[in-house]
DNA sequence: CTATCATACTACAATGTGTAGTATATAAGG
DNA sequence: CCTTATATACTACACATTGTAGTATGATAG
């Protein structure tokens, strides 16, 4: 379920997939499971998008381990239910963790600084959550 | 001079280019300029490689201004010299910052977990280098 | 004044992503 | 029982990025 390339100047979900990937991510993320058809009637209603289309970038999330696909029923009444395989909350996990720890193992102390100075700007409260794990783990390795 | 993808999996500078272009870009940054010959003869020593394989890459890493180009002489004589246009360290510094800050915008204490996580495993040095910035910002914050 | 050299232009392959046309298989409905 | 609607598969193409290289151009060294 790794992402291989992060696009640096995207927004939510468009930092680990392609528009259209994204759209149905998150479509999927927000309910129990849809059929191609499902998916397709409602991006259709922003932008019209073939069904084709849609097949073709959910088999893609598919192959590459997002989703699962469950057959249900057979025939002209078969219409799969694809699902995710992880929730939001653990993909965007492992994904950030990926790449977060993948920058400070190679440029530790400069991308420390660099988190500390959004840190700053972003939000005073995230600076004492981060003391306080620091005071963990100072216990910690007391110990 | 903005690295629009990070390879996530990636080395090195392999995190911000191709590895044809992440080669070109640390020779650059260990000479003061290079013409493209001068480029592909040190290139070919390892792997075989064409002249123009070098000229096209190098000129796509002029186009996108990462490189500056500099005319020396004229005609059959003329062999431009190719320089960087930052020092290796700013560049670091802008990607690493784009990311972290990209990532800590929207993920906040998320990617401050992951952060400390890999700080852990990484680096025990690290955890002191960061009591220390957030000492100073803490102290900056009550002035 | 021609042959050599630096460079430009063009082109093609592979990969990732968005898009869609056509084919196939099967059940629904007369 | 047969036609047709439907879900899905297969195939194809466009565009961007990157690696690779053939051919053309232009100017000077000799």
């Amino acid at each position: 379920m790794k992402i291989k390339k992060l696009n640096v100047g995207g927004e939510g979900l468009n930092r680990f997939f392609g528009p259209l990937e994204a759209k149905i991510m998150d479509l999927l993320w927000s309910s129990e499971g849809m059929s191609i058809k499902e998916v397709q009637s409602i991006l259709n209603k922003d932008n019209p998008i073939s069904i084709n289309a849609v097949t073709t970038v959910m088999n893609r999330l598919l192959e590459k381990g997002h989703l699962t696909k469950a057959l249900v029923g057979t025939g002209r009444t078969q219409a799969a239910r694809f699902s995710t395989v992880q929730s939001k909350e653990q993909f965007l996990s492992e994904q950030t963790k990926a790449v977060s720890q993948g920058l400070i193992q190679e440029y530790g102390s400069l991308v420390v600084s660099h988190m500390i100075d959004a840190l700053e700007d972003v939000d005073q409260e995230m600076i004492a959550k981060l003391e306080h794990k620091l005071s963990e783990i100072k216990k910690r390795n007391k110990q």
